[in-house]
DNA sequence: ATAAACCCTACTGGATTGGTCGAGTTTAGC
DNA sequence: GCTAAACTCGACCAATCCAGTAGGGTTTAT
């Protein structure tokens, strides 16, 4: 049930971008992200540019360009990201909704297997597909303020206590760690 | 997020032992299962080898022999097998319970990707460290009988609605397809 | 003009997947 | 004890995917 090499390394790229906009921060390019985040530079360099076509991104070619998002990290989900990097949420294919495909097994309609994989592919979508770029840059930059820790690409001058968030609304139902930490105004 | 082949057919081999056992089936050849799961023979015999030296599953050799279920449906959790033959269910490595490994990003505990994979790996590990093969054999079987269709590895003169099966706890706190159909008496 | 950035395509070594093949070894029944 | 039917074991294999490398080409600010 691996995540890629790849899908992670696009996610930790989108939270940076989200992180620099977050912090007043234009364009980021893609050298310094990669140093940043230990990532060979001319891997990320393709999915950054995998994420432009897709519109996550947008660029300023040329010199002093750079990468930054195209849209509100709260409008850009964890599943789509995923989805365009990785593929199909689902365990298997004979649950995915996103692309479909009947599996071998004689008799689909009866299989228990099924079910259950269809209770998995639920789990997984029913988190990647409710959390936002935006929740994740909230809870990064939240754990980073509590330890007086300066956010990665703020320019020069910039106050660590800045900005109070507004607290946005914790996912209905939801009971993982991320809900906790953004509904909680603590930790 | 996928699921392999190898561990998909793992997991319907475990289960139509299961089944043969519920139905009064002694021993199950692989040449049998094979036809009727569409899996390739020789490929099949590998992973119920693995299935036996892991202790899920026991043989009996030589003319008229074949596998059996080595432990009672209720005691083998579908998680147990899928990381045998698929390893650890976390999406990525940092958030593994049963394989930890330290991930390449440079600030692990302000990473809110983490936080996320690690609602998504306790999502995963909480359905299928849950829901055993019984909870699936169980399930099957009623869907089965619901559509009157005679459930495989029936032995000649098997009844259908033959054993009323008593109603399992429902898993606490799950709201899944398998926890609705589990203990409802309908469907 | 030049340097610094993004853009694009091709390639590649290693691992994994999803098998196949060919022989053992064990056992039931004649 | 012979034989057929089953499990057991190890090697092999083609294709695909993964995680990058490599090497330019194009655009833009100064």
């Amino acid at each position: 049930m691996k995540l890629s090499k790849k899908g992670e390394y696009a996610l930790r790229a989108l939270i940076d971008f989200g992180i620099a906009a977050e912090v007043g921060r234009d364009l980021v390019r893609t050298a310094e992200l990669a140093e940043k985040e230990k990532i060979p530079v001319k891997f990320l360099e393709q999915i950054v540019l995998q994420l432009k076509e897709a519109g996550f991104v947008e660029s300023q070619r040329g010199k002093f360009g750079g990468y930054r998002l195209a849209r509100r990290p709260e409008e850009i989900t964890i599943g789509a990201v995923v989805r365009l990097v990785d593929g199909p949420l689902a365990p298997i294919g004979c649950v995915s909704q996103s692309a479909y495909a009947a599996c071998t097994c004689p008799d689909e309609v009866h299989c228990g297997l099924r079910m259950l994989m269809l209770d998995v592919r639920n789990a997984i979508a029913g988190i990647l597909d409710r959390y936002t770029l935006g929740d994740v840059v909230e809870v990064t930059l939240r754990k980073l303020r509590r330890d007086g820790v300066v956010p990665p690409f703020a320019p020069s001058g910039y106050v660590v206590n800045a900005a109070p968030r507004s607290v946005p609304q914790p996912a209905a139902g939801a009971d993982g760690i991320v809900a906790q930490l953004l509904s909680s105004n603590l930790d």
